[in-house]
DNA sequence: ACTTTACATGTCAAATACGACATGTCAAGC
DNA sequence: GCTTGACATGTCGTATTTGACATGTAAAGT
């Protein structure tokens, strides 16, 4: 049922096409929520069907903007407000890490390594899009989210660069 | 793909009925990954008849406990230390997290409050879970991974607690 | 002119996951 | 003796997700 409010909400953020979903799912949400252009294009259909969202435009390419209605805004409120949160979560590098133990030490130190590299590309990423907010002077509404990422993403360089120490000492 | 390794990691660990996985996923895995039972019985008739698991005693209830197999060693480290790790995630929650801007404060605040309550919970678990590890004096190898999940969890924490304060200045 | 690349939307079969239904075992409390 | 609850395994229809196939548009480089 995620999908649906997936989509709903970044169409409440603004106006957008299909494929424009599709790099926004690909970029900002893809440590929340992944979806590929062949799940977005039938939701589209599916909301606006269901009144939730409506063609706003079209423009080069046969490219359609939708954008959310009224009810759609409603409802994505009522989920966010009202709905019971699904805690569980799927990660695969979560369950990678889960079973880490499992390996003998040089194993597990390439591992890390691997993980480390990625942890640290991801900590660049949100750190120049924090910058680039700072010199737009635009107070964005997501800066804190930002932040968040970039708490999160500490505590698990300092964790991976830990477990690589302690091994080699 | 991953659940045949969530399975097989484990089997790795100690073998089990497809009951006790069930619990386990529930309880130790379910901020990594979620499988319920009729995910988790019909895999490890896969798993047996691909010859990575096998069944090495049958109990009361009809139970059948399953271990695995060398062939499903060298598998599942093949997989941990050779296969490219698929970094998208599935988190309704951290979906939630990346639409609450669009909520006006008071809804906001509300959601806010309702993660608070969530992740004080699961730090005082987890938290209740390393001290059961200190007591044992036995050296847990999954020691490093609930220490993980603290920090993770209070971040989280942390995060929540200036959003909501900031927000009553 | 031609080719490559990014833009842009769609479908479909196969794999995976979910929730409900179904069945049976055993221990403990009443 | 009976009932409740935890243990234990399974199937099945539906829904969701994936990856491959299919098609066409427009800009930019060569």
């Amino acid at each position: 049922m995620s999908l649906r409010y997936a989509v709903l909400g970044l169409l409440a953020r603004r106006p957008s096409t299909g494929y424009e979903l599709t790099q926004t799912f690909d970029r900002s949400l893809s440590t929340s929520w992944h979806a590929g252009h062949s799940q977005i294009y039938p939701e589209l259909a599916k909301l606006e069907a269901a009144g939730l969202i409506n063609l706003v435009g079209e423009g080069a390419r046969r490219s359609k903007t939708y954008g959310i209605t009224d009810t759609g805004r409603a409802e994505l409120r009522r989920w966010l407000v009202e709905a019971e949160p699904d805690r569980s979560q799927r990660s695969e590098s979560g369950l990678r890490l889960f079973l880490t133990p499992l390996l003998d030490p040089a194993d597990r130190m390439q591992t890390f390594e691997r993980d480390l590299a990625h942890v640290e590309h991801e900590l660049a990423a949100l750190e120049a899009l924090q910058a680039d907010q700072a010199d737009t002077a635009e107070p964005e509404v997501f800066a804190p989210q930002v932040d968040l990422g970039i708490r999160v993403n500490t505590v698990l360089r300092d964790w991976l660069r830990e477990q690589i120490e302690s091994a080699s000492a």
